[in-house]
DNA sequence: GACGAGCTAGACCATCGGTCTAGACTACCA
DNA sequence: TGGTAGTCTAGACCGATGGTCTAGCTCGTC
């Protein structure tokens, strides 16, 4: 809750310049095993919790130099989240519209599937799912930027849904996106804590067992059995 | 990421002890201004963010009686939100085996809304909920010995589900219990965040409809419309 | 009255995130 | 060659944080 002093310094941070524009790539090396420790750090302790002092101790670099390059801790988080997050767009593909209710599934199950493929065994993407529970402020705010590039695009597929019959249309799209998000993140969580004591075979089967979670949560209400609402 | 000093000393809390052993709750008048207080800035600014120090003053106390009270921040924490829980179980009521699907989804139905109104204008679980979304990790310690209360009756219902046909079993039970939990954290979160620019007529209507997300997810795949699974 | 237990205030301490200054290095210009 | 400006760097410095500890006060017991 420290106040910030007046004379604060507008810094623009060299770690978010494109550094594509610089033939020498020096300063970029000597950054990655800062944010390396940086996203276990993040995704041991959270943001609040990691400490950047020692952090900047550890890999060897001054106090100088680290906030020459990130404006500040903040600066470094985000710096993390976005050199993971960077490549699942592309890798996850874009949604193409499509006619039929069986092929809205077929195709979600084919980006569930590149989706998790792009993460599976990526040291960045699993501590950015450890950085996202453990520290949702920061995340958010740090995520900022890219949420557009994955909101939208699920809103455009329920409403691709809904135009085939395969989403329901009685609560808002928006609550939807939320809501598969909460159960997507949830199950993450599950399968994360026990798949150690649960073989790869069982581990296989509930991620493709659990896609009907989704279905059935997102289906119209006349497509599943109706039961009147009992009024007490 | 400060270490401890080897010589610190075992400490038990004060506010932790049973007050109705006391007959004088002198300390306990003294300390509910800091419960008060602490709840509203876990709240805001989430366990690491909220200072202790600056609460202590703001209250004034001296930190000698902060900590001879509390053995340190995350014991204030704890003490926050074991105020806010404590009531919550019996207000809910427990859970009375069924024989139908219609009567599951009925005394479901009670319960919730039960639940509901026990936290319905209740500032204390309010600021619970903000605590649990900003600061996942410390919430998560916190309510370690609460768990039991509330998971395993929800096992219990989700079993006494399963026999009735209400509920899937093809997926177990403990994740059915998480996915829950996950879907009921998301439609919290967003109910929150636009329940201003609904109004609450139209609020009203989105949380009665919500409950058959739950119904559909839950729901054995055999009761709804069936697709074949795409093979790529 | 002496002693011990409990309670209290506030000085003290190491660590934190962030600021700032002095110095080194390089490139450019007269 | 010397002077100047810009960039980069190390690390001293600073206020705030959570937590520790000491001295002193009060009360109850013997």
């Amino acid at each position: 809750m420290s106040g910030k002093k007046a004379s604060k310094r507008e810094k623009v941070s060299t770690a978010s310049r494109d550094a594509g524009a610089h033939p020498a790539t020096a300063f970029s090396e000597r950054l990655a095993p800062l944010l390396d420790l940086a996203a276990e750090q993040f995704a041991e302790h959270g943001f609040e919790g990691a400490s950047y002092n020692a952090m900047i101790e550890r890999v060897g670099l001054s106090k100088g130099v680290a906030y020459h390059h990130f404006r500040d801790k903040a600066d470094l988080f985000r710096a993390v989240v976005s050199r993971a997050i960077e490549p699942l767009p592309s890798a996850i593909g874009d949604w193409n519209d499509v006619e039929t209710a069986d092929a809205f599934w077929s195709q979600t199950e084919q980006m569930v599937e590149r989706a998790m493929g792009a993460m599976a065994g990526n040291a960045r993407t699993a501590a950015l799912l450890r950085m996202a529970a453990r520290s949702p402020g920061a995340m958010a705010e740090a995520f900022g930027a890219y949420e557009p590039a994955f909101t939208a695009p699920l809103i455009h597929a329920l409403e691709n849904g809904r135009r085939v019959g395969a989403v329901r249309d009685d609560l808002p799209v928006e609550l939807l996106a939320a809501c598969s998000i909460g159960l997507g993140s949830a199950l993450d969580r599950w399968l994360a804590q026990h798949g150690a004591d649960l073989g790869p075979r069982r581990m296989r089967t509930l991620a493709t067992q659990s896609l009907s979670l989704f279905e059935q949560m997102l289906a119209p209400p006349q497509a599943t059995r109706s039961r009147s609402r009992s009024k007490k």
